[in-house]
DNA sequence: GCTACAATCTGTAGCGACTACAGATGCAAG
DNA sequence: CTTGCATCTGTAGTCGCTACAGATTGTAGC
C-alpha cells in the first residue's frame, strides 16, 4: 500500500470520481472528512479510498445515494442485515427489469415509425403524423 | 368536440398532465399562453389541448423538452425536415438500445448476488462482500 | 527567496423535468 | 352570503452531480 496521504486531486484519479463529486460526498456525510494540510487541503487515506470506490460501485449497480447510505450503515444507528440488503436488491433487479420493459417497447414504437420515413420522399413526416394521430398509444403510467 | 373553453384542471384531468406541470410548460414556453378569464384564470381551447397531447405522448416516447420545441418547430424560424425528425429519432434508438444492453449487465449482476444470497443463513452478506472486493467490475463509462 | 503556475479551497448556482409548497385570490353551489 | 374548492403567482425543493468565481496553497524552476 503506497501513498497513505493523497490529495484530492490524487483520490480522484486513481478511483474515477470527479474531485467535486468527492466534496460533494463529503457535504452530504457519504464520505467522512478527512484530515487537512496545514494549509487546509484533504489529505485522504486508504480507508477513504476504499469506502469511495465502494460508493462508486454502488452507484454502478444503480443503488440511489440514500441507499449508499443505508448499505455504509449511515442510516440512523443499526446495519441493515444482509435480508435487508438482499431485499433491496431485488427491489431493484424489478425496478430494472420494469425499465428494460419500457425502453423495449419504446423501442419497437420508434423503430417502426422511423421505417415508415421512405428517405425524404414522402409529402408528411409519418413519425409527426404519429404524434398527432397516436394510434400506438403506450401504457398509462 | 365539447368543451370550448377548460379549466386548467380539467384540462389536466383530461389530458393526463399534471396542473403544475402545463403551467411550467407555459412557463418554458412550450405551450401557448391562453386567454385567460375575467378573474385572470386560464381558458384553453382545442388546439391548446392537441398541443399539449403532443407533447405528453412525444415525452412518452423518450424525447428531451428540447427536443419536442424542435418537433413542435419553436426552434428559432424553420420547421424540422422529416428527415431531420428521422435521424433525431434514429439516434434515440441508438441511445435507448444502449441503455437497454447496460441495464440487462446491472441486472445479471444483481441477480447473481443476490442468488448467493442463502436467505439469512451466511455469516456475512455476499452483496456488501461483492461491493468491497469487486471482481466482477462493470465497464468504465 | 522569488516567481509562475497548477492545485485546491469555499460557496453558490445551474442542469432537466418536474413537484411542492405558501399565501392570495376567484368561482360556483347551497 | 358563506363555504370550500380551484386557481393564481412566485419560490424552493428534488437527484446527483457539475461548473463556475474568487481566494488561497503547494510546488518547481531560476
Amino acid at each position: 500500500m503506497r501513498a497513505a496521504q493523497a490529495t484530492i486531486g490524487a483520490l480522484s484519479e486513481g478511483t474515477g470520481v470527479n474531485i467535486e463529486t468527492i466534496r460533494y460526498y463529503e457535504r452530504i456525510g457519504l464520505l467522512p472528512a478527512p484530515p487537512r494540510s496545514a494549509g487546509r487541503h484533504r489529505l485522504y487515506g486508504d480507508t477513504h479510498r476504499q469506502r469511495l470506490i465502494f460508493i462508486r460501485r454502488a452507484r454502478e449497480l444503480g443503488f440511489s445515494l440514500e441507499e449508499v447510505r443505508a448499505l455504509l450503515g449511515l442510516g440512523g444507528g443499526h446495519d441493515l442485515t444482509c435480508g435487508e440488503i438482499r431485499a433491496l436488491t431485488q427491489h431493484h433487479i424489478a425496478a430494472i427489469r420494469e425499465k428494460v420493459r419500457d425502453l423495449k417497447r419504446l423501442e419497437r414504437i420508434l423503430s417502426e415509425l422511423a421505417g415508415q420515413c421512405k428517405a425524404d420522399k414522402v409529402p408528411d413526416c409519418p413519425i409527426l403524423d404519429a404524434l398527432n394521430a397516436a394510434t400506438w398509444r403506450t401504457a398509462q403510467r
